[in-house]
RNA sequence: GCCGAUGUAGCUCAGUUGGUCAGAGCAGCUGAUUUGUAAUCAGCAGGUCGGGGGUUCGAAUCCCUCCAUCGGCUCCA
């Protein structure tokens, strides 16, 4: 017998050789049919696997991270299995579970293509082997009967990731026809999958390498009820609505013209008046941290960048350097801000007693990215960073650190970005030479960053080799409406650049010494941050950022001078408003500034005009009656001072 | 850059196998209506069907190529 403990605690007895299925099945028949798999002892196990030991379980139904794990893996392979009988001798890659759903990568047999049409014949044939309730089967082989199968089959993807793992581990899992070098788990059998649908195709390198032969990646989902496929098929339909391309078109905010060059947006008014709100609101953030506002021109000499270390290591992903007529020499495009701040701190001899000093400007930069690889407003070509830079003294490095972090945290509390995630980076411990600097730099580097996450309850994710090449960071992200994540706010470490352009202070010793520098940007970049902010809000912004607060829809046109008394009040109360004179009906007016995203709606009538009253319409909650003006204003300036509070 | 797809009026989209196929709605303009909380009516005007080349008696439709966009991959100071 082995003793077995449960979530809460209890421990019950079984024969050794219990599946976590029988354990169910002892609890409860209807909890047995839901069990798609197992932990045990935090090992995610198959549900029919036999358990031998005593030990501290887990039965995971579809609801759990764990349960769809199991359920999407085995979605995989029945897509696998599925593309097997379409295209013989198709040779398999990777095909794992992802965030929503799964993909597999495949080599198709020469002269063979896939593409969206054959989606619907793949997912009948899938849903057939899935109601024909094959089961899971696992079974332990050793690692040259392994290769010998792969060899046999000649697929070179197997057999290089069978080269890499140790013999005694490897495993086979085999449903109906089908056998997949696969770790596990799986569902207990085929016929839990009630609902499939394959997504997208697209190419993907062997392994991630770009030097590898491209495969095609397929991706799909699944689901154990047709209803839950449904409601996600909606719910994508719904994140397509809120894309920041279809709402920044419809409002007006922005524009790419091909005349200008793909991946380098235009503002327009709209846009543009609001960035520049939101770019008052971080000044005045910044002015109230201690920031001093620097500008730099949109060139800079080659050279700059060479000492950075920049053009060596980005030079060929840069736009090409432009030449003077007469002298030759050479400038390029910025593509960052730093070495440009270094300079203005080497303006000047400094003292111990003048740090910190934080330089910080919105400088637009440049740089060559990808063609494929632009999106929008969240990959461009030519974008805005709200940019700063700290030089301070070692020992200033963790409270500064700290202060950036405040900074970022009250700008999300602000924009109610309450669902973001933080990511420390650091460097690959096994390929340092990526990286310049010091080992010392880098572990104080490494260790104060997490201090000061940790200081201030951040919840970070650690990432090994995701650091910058000069320096550890502390990332801030978010999800876009269609579940791609962004990353918006970066503060990161440089004991580096201070080096490189021999940034120095005059200490209280006499002695000259080398600050070091953060380099932050709470919002990233301004294109980026209002693309996930229009996704975020559906194009609702809060009503101290939207370019036009408040819309005076006349009644008729008997009461536009009326309509004009009242906007030159509104105004006078710094509320951004305008008359909508169109010679339309009420409805049709209300509709559209609704359309238009307008918090408020103002009606005035011949009663309005009587009364010297408002009628106020609030976007979202209807009509609120009437209201005196001076009342109304009040209720907007109190509005938008708590939502700046 | 790579894989796959898409490109018809300012916007959203029709256009069957190549043969009155250049269309609709919205937006725009003109006029009528003078309107009370999510679409008043009528008329007019809008396009070298992404660009270029080819096949054909004939191309929005088939082929090639370039450009842009979309979904991914790689990259991201």
């Amino acid at each position: 017998m082995i003793k077995i403990t449960f979530p809460d605690g209890k421990v019950r007895e079984y024969e050794s050789g219990v599946s976590g299925f029988d354990i169910a099945n002892s609890l409860s028949n209807s909890l047995a049919r839901e069990v798609v798999a197992v932990s045990l002892n935090k090992e995610i196990i198959d549900a029919t696997r036999p358990i031998l030991t005593d030990g501290s379980i887990k039965l995971h139904k579809w609801d759990d991270d764990e349960g769809k794990l199991a359920f999407w893996h085995s979605s995989a392979h029945l897509m696998a299995e599925a593309l097997e009988s379409f295209y013989p001798g198709i040779k398999l890659g990777i095909g794992p579970t992802i965030e929503n759903g799964f993909y597999y990568d495949v080599d198709l047999p020469e002269g063979a293509t896939i593409s969206e049409n054959d989606f619907g014949k793949i997912e009948q044939k899938m849903l057939e082997i899935a109601r024909e309730k094959h089961p899971f089967v696992r079974k332990e082989v050793s690692k040259q009967e392994a290769l010998d199968v792969y060899t046999k089959k000649g697929d070179e993807y197997k057999i290089e990731l069978l080269s890499e793992l140790e013999d005694g581990t490897i495993t086979f899992y085999t449903q109906n026809n089908f056998t997949d070098l696969c770790r596990g788990p799986h569902l207990p059998d085929t016929s839990f999958i009630k609902a499939i649908k394959l997504l997208n195709i697209a190419g993907a390198y062997w392994r991630g390498n770009e030097k590898n032969k491209q495969l095609t990646r397929i991706y799909g989902v699944s689901f154990p009820k047709q209803k839950l496929l449904d409601d996600y098929l909606i719910l994508l339909e719904e994140a397509k609505k809120r894309d920041h391309r279809k709402i920044g078109k419809e409002l007006e905010l922005f524009y790419f013209s091909p005349k200008v060059g793909m991946g380098l947006p235009l503002w327009l008014p709209k846009g543009a008046q609001l960035r520049e709100r939101l770019e008052a609101f971080l000044k005045k953030v910044q002015v109230e941290h201690g920031y001093l506002p620097v500008m730099c021109p949109h060139i800079g000499h080659k050279n700059l960048y060479v000492t950075s270390g920049h053009y060596e290591k980005y030079g060929k992903d840069s736009f090409q350097p432009i030449k003077t007529p007469v002298e030759g020499e050479e400038f390029m495009l910025k593509p960052m801000n730093c070495p440009h701040h270094c300079e203005i701190y080497n303006s000047k001899p400094r003292s111990y007693k003048d740090l910190p000093v934080r330089y910080a400007e919105f400088g637009t930069v440049y740089r060559y990215e990808q063609h494929g690889e632009l999106h929008g407003l969240t990959r461009v070509r030519g974008f805005t960073q709200d940019d700063a830079h700290i030089f301070c003294r070692p020992d200033q490095l963790k409270d500064e650190f700290k202060k950036v972090i405040d900074i970022v945290l009250y700008i999300f509390k602000t924009l109610d970005f309450k669902d973001f995630t933080t990511q420390v980076s650091l460097r690959d411990p096994n390929d340092k030479v990526k990286y310049i600097g010091s080992d010392e730099n880098w572990a104080r580097a490494e260790r104060e960053i997490q201090e000061a996450a940790a200081e201030k309850g951040l919840k970070t994710v650690v990432e090994l080799g995701e650091a910058a090449f000069y320096g550890p960071k502390l990332d801030f992200m978010v999800k876009d409406a269609l579940g791609r994540k962004w990353q918006l706010g970066t503060i990161q470490v440089d004991y580096n650049l201070p080096e490189r352009f021999e940034l120095e202070y005059k200490g209280s010793d006499n002695e000259m010494h080398r600050p070091v520098m953060i380099h932050r940007a709470p919002f990233g970049s301004m294109e980026r941050f209002v693309a996930v902010l229009i996704e975020h809000t559906a194009g609702k912004f809060p009503l101290w950022l939207t370019p036009e607060q408040a819309v005076i829809i006349p009644v008729s046109e008997k009461y536009n001078d009326y309509a004009k008394k009242v906007l030159n009040l509104l105004n006078n109360y710094d509320i951004r408003s305008l008359i909508d004179e169109r010679n339309e009906k009420v409805g049709r007016k209300i509709r559209d500034n609704e359309l238009k995203r307008i918090p408020y709606l103002i009606v005035v009538g011949e009663k309005e005009a009587e009364n010297n009253t408002l009628s106020v319409r609030k976007q979202g909650e209807g009509d609120l009656g009437e209201y005196k003006i001076e009342d109304f204003a009040t209720r907007v300036q109190t509005e938008v001072k708590n939502l700046l509070a």
